[in-house]
DNA sequence: AATGGGACCTGCGCGC
DNA sequence: TGCGCGCAGGTCCCAT
């Protein structure tokens, strides 16, 4: 599952592997994935169009194009690029001027390519939230004191703040020793700060060991990560806990599976108060 | 209004 | 051994 650290780290690679060149062809094999324009239009828009820059919003790739426009990736859950790529299993290659490929994978089809005229005007990206690096301690205070969802939910809100998925939500709850159900109101401004500072430490580490290869995840050159031998929690159900041996727990959060250390991870006298389990 | 939960998608792992 | 069901989660969308 591609979150920031992941997105990021393709990003980088993919700065080496393609600035400056130019796309001459592309074989779309499954239309799904290609969100915006029309699957003609869209590859009219691509082809002869060299990339110039590369930026990150969030969970969001987007490459600038010569034309002026935008090309948008979003890996969502299986989405890969592999460069250079063979075609084999891509839903989407493109031919790049150097003649090698850039594969676009996605087993799922989850994933959305769009051209745009200017990535800032999707509606996804006004809606975006700050990028945890731009935060401050004291706007973060701010910010989850008015807020009465669930700590866990807050962090995968995308309008919230963006990047954090269901991954490193769970590893920066851990680290900051705070349960995935407290509410995000109910946190101490010193708990606030602390989660923080937690969720920009694991995000600059995973991006310094290239992200973490959980589900398809991988590396432009095909490698998975190395992040994975550092998760705390995340899919360690009933495994001794790292710091107090307990075994980890998994409850469902909005959906989506939640690990943590019932031990470490006490539910504040707040949160209590207010029968959250 | 703000929050919660289901749908979408496909491959894989588990249980019978 | 083989098959079918359930689950995985980023985002959108609807219900409450």
């Amino acid at each position: 599952m591609p979150e920031l650290p992941e997105v990021e780290t393709v990003k980088r690679e993919i700065e080496k592997a393609v600035l400056k060149k130019r796309i001459t062809g592309l074989t779309i094999k499954r239309v799904e994935v290609i969100k915006e324009p029309q699957p003609d239009k869209f590859m009219q828009r691509l082809v002869g169009k060299a990339i110039i820059e590369i930026l990150r919003r969030g969970k969001l790739l987007i490459l600038k194009l010569s034309s002026g426009d935008s090309f948008t990736i979003h890996l969502k859950m299986t989405g890969q690029l592999v460069y250079p790529g063979n075609g084999l299993k891509s839903r989407v290659s493109f031919r790049l001027s150097d003649g090698r490929l850039l594969d676009y994978n996605d087993s799922r089809l989850l994933g959305e390519l769009r051209v745009v005229d200017d990535y800032r005007k999707l509606k996804f990206v006004k809606e975006l939230g700050p990028e945890p690096f731009d935060l401050s301690p004291q706007r973060f205070v701010q910010m989850l004191s008015t807020k009465k969802a669930k700590i866990k939910s807050l962090l995968m809100d995308q309008t919230f703040v963006c990047g954090i998925g269901n991954l490193y939500a769970a590893e920066a709850l851990f680290r900051a020793k705070i349960h995935p159900h407290c509410l995000a109101c109910s946190l101490s401004p010193r708990e606030a700060k602390k989660l923080l500072k937690e969720i920009k430490n694991i995000l600059t580490q995973a991006i310094r060991y290239k992200g973490s290869s959980v589900d398809q995840y991988v590396q432009l050159s095909g490698e998975p990560g190395n992040y994975l031998k550092f998760h705390k929690v995340y899919d360690r159900e009933g495994k001794p806990c790292f710091i107090c041996k307990t075994a980890i727990k998994r409850i469902v959060t909005g959906a989506r599976g939640t690990y943590f250390c019932p031990r470490c991870q006490r539910l504040n006298k707040r949160c209590v108060s207010k029968r959250q389990r």
